[in-house]
DNA sequence: ATAATAGTGTCTCTTAGACAATATTTC
DNA sequence: GAAATATTGTCTAAGAGACACTATTAT
C-alpha cells in the first residue's frame, strides 16, 4: 500500500464544550463563526491540532487563544468522526468538557468574531454549526452524571463558597430543586468534599453562611443520587 | 495559512480493548505485530481508519477483520495523541472497548500474525506496543465503573446464563469476591436486568439454577456498588 | 417584629451486607 | 448420607428523603 492510502489525509481538531452557571443557569461558551463553513451561526470554540502538540495542550492552547477563560477542570469528552461532518476536508474532532468557576468576560480571539456565554436552555431550539448540537448536548449530560459520582461540582465555584452555592449548581444543572438541609448533611459527611474556612459571609441575605474550600476528594462515594423526575 | 499548516498530515486509527472472561480470570484480545514497528510485541488489535468511513464502522471492521470475535457491546474508550506515540509519523488512535460473550477461537487477520486471549494479570508486568499499555489499563478500569451502574455484564455472558454466572463475571472483573445471596437478590430486584426462562441448567454441579436473558434495562439504578477492598 | 436564609435534629423507609436455614441435585 | 450449589428468609446498620425546629442576620 502507498502512504497515502494507508494514512488519508485527515485533519485533526478540538472542540470544547465550556460551561459555567450564571445566576442559577446552565450556560456554554459559544462563538460566532466569522468565516465559511456555517459563517455567522454559533459554534463551540476549538481549532485545528498543531502537528506537533498533544490532544490536551491544544484544547487548552484553544480554550486561551479563542476564549480567555480559565477553567477549573478540562477533560477529554469524545471523538466525533462522520466522513460529512465538516464540507471542507475529512475532519476528526476530538472534543473536551471543561468547567469554569465564574462568568469573566469572554473576549474575542483571533478567528471568533465573538465569544458568549448562552444559557442552554435557550439553545434547545437552536440550530449549531457542524455537529456541535449533538457534542453540547452530550458534555452536558456527561457533567450531568458526573456530579453524582464526583466532586466536580466545586469546579463551577470561586475559591471560597457557602454549601448553598455549592447547591445551586447542582440544581442548575439538574435542573431539579434539592433539599437545602439533606444537601447540607450529605456534603458535610462525604469526607474530603469541602473543607471549612473560619470565615463567614452574608452575600444570601439571611444568617451569614459558613465559607468552604474544595476538598482533596475526587471521587463522591456513596454518590450523591440525582432525583428521578 | 496554507491548507499544509491548518490541516497538517495526521494519522487517524482505531484500536480495541477487547474483554471477555474465561474462566473466571478477565482476557484481553491481543495479536502479535508482525510488523515494524515493534514487531513481536503484543498488541492491540487496531488500523487506520478508511477516509470514507465512520469511526464507529472502521472500529467494527477491524474487530471483524482482524479478530473475527462478535462482540455483545462496542463503545467508544477514549482518544490518544501524543506527538510521539508512533515513531512512524503524527498518528491519533480513537480506542474502542468491546465485551465478548464467550472465547470463540480468534483467527489471525491479515496484518497480525496471530490474536489470542490473554489473561490481563500475566499482563501486568508485559510491555505492550506504542502505549497500548495504557489504553488497555484506561479500558479495564472503565469496564470496572460501567459494571456498577450499567447492565453491561450481561454482555460478558452467553445469550442464556444462571445467576452465578453473571456473578462469576462480576467477580473476575472488580477482582473481588461478592456475596452469592445478596448478589442474587439485588439482580433479582432490579427492574429489566436479567428476564427469567422456564428452563433450568446443571452445569455447577449442586442443585440446579434457572436461566436467565439479559434484560431490556441498560442503567442500573441503584447502583452495584463494588467492594471496598 | 418580620422576613430571609443557615444549620441541626428527628423520624421513616429503603437498601446493603452478614449469615442462618432450606431445597435440589450428583456421587 | 455427604458434598455441592441454589434459593429464600432474617437481622442489623447505614443512608436517603421528608420535614419540624432553632439560629443569626437585615429591614
Amino acid at each position: 500500500m502507498t502512504r497515502t492510502r494507508t494514512h488519508p489525509p485527515f485533519g485533526v481538531a478540538v472542540d470544547l464544550v465550556v460551561l459555567t452557571v450564571i445566576e442559577g443557569a446552565l450556560q456554554a461558551l459559544l462563538i460566532e463563526r466569522g468565516e465559511e463553513p456555517f459563517a455567522g451561526e454559533l459554534a463551540l470554540p476549538g481549532g485545528f491540532v498543531h502537528i506537533d502538540e498533544g490532544l490536551d495542550e491544544a484544547a487548552a492552547r484553544e480554550l486561551a487563544e479563542e476564549t480567555g477563560v480559565r477553567v477549573a477542570h478540562l477533560e477529554q469528552l469524545a471523538t466525533y468522526g462522520d466522513p460529512d461532518r465538516d464540507p471542507r476536508m475529512r475532519v476528526v474532532s476530538v472534543t473536551y468538557l471543561a468547567m469554569a468557576p465564574e462568568p469573566p468576560s469572554p473576549r474575542a480571539g483571533t478567528d471568533a468574531a465573538e465569544a458568549a456565554w448562552r444559557p442552554v436552555r435557550d439553545l434547545a431550539t437552536e440550530q449549531l454549526a457542524f455537529d456541535h448540537d449533538k457534542i453540547l448536548e452530550d458534555g452536558i449530560e456527561r457533567a450531568r452524571g458526573k456530579l453524582e459520582y464526583t466532586t466536580l461540582a466545586t469546579a463551577f465555584c470561586p475559591p471560597e463558597f457557602t454549601i448553598a452555592e455549592l447547591r445551586e449548581v447542582y440544581e442548575s444543572i439538574w435542573g431539579e430543586p434539592l433539599d437545602p438541609r439533606n444537601f447540607s448533611r450529605k456534603v458535610l459527611s462525604s469526607d474530603g468534599f469541602v473543607d471549612p474556612i473560619s470565615a463567614t459571609t452574608t452575600r444570601g441575605g439571611g444568617r451569614p453562611a459558613r465559607l468552604y474550600r474544595a476538598g482533596e476528594a475526587t471521587e463522591l462515594s456513596p454518590p450523591l443520587r440525582r432525583p428521578e423526575s
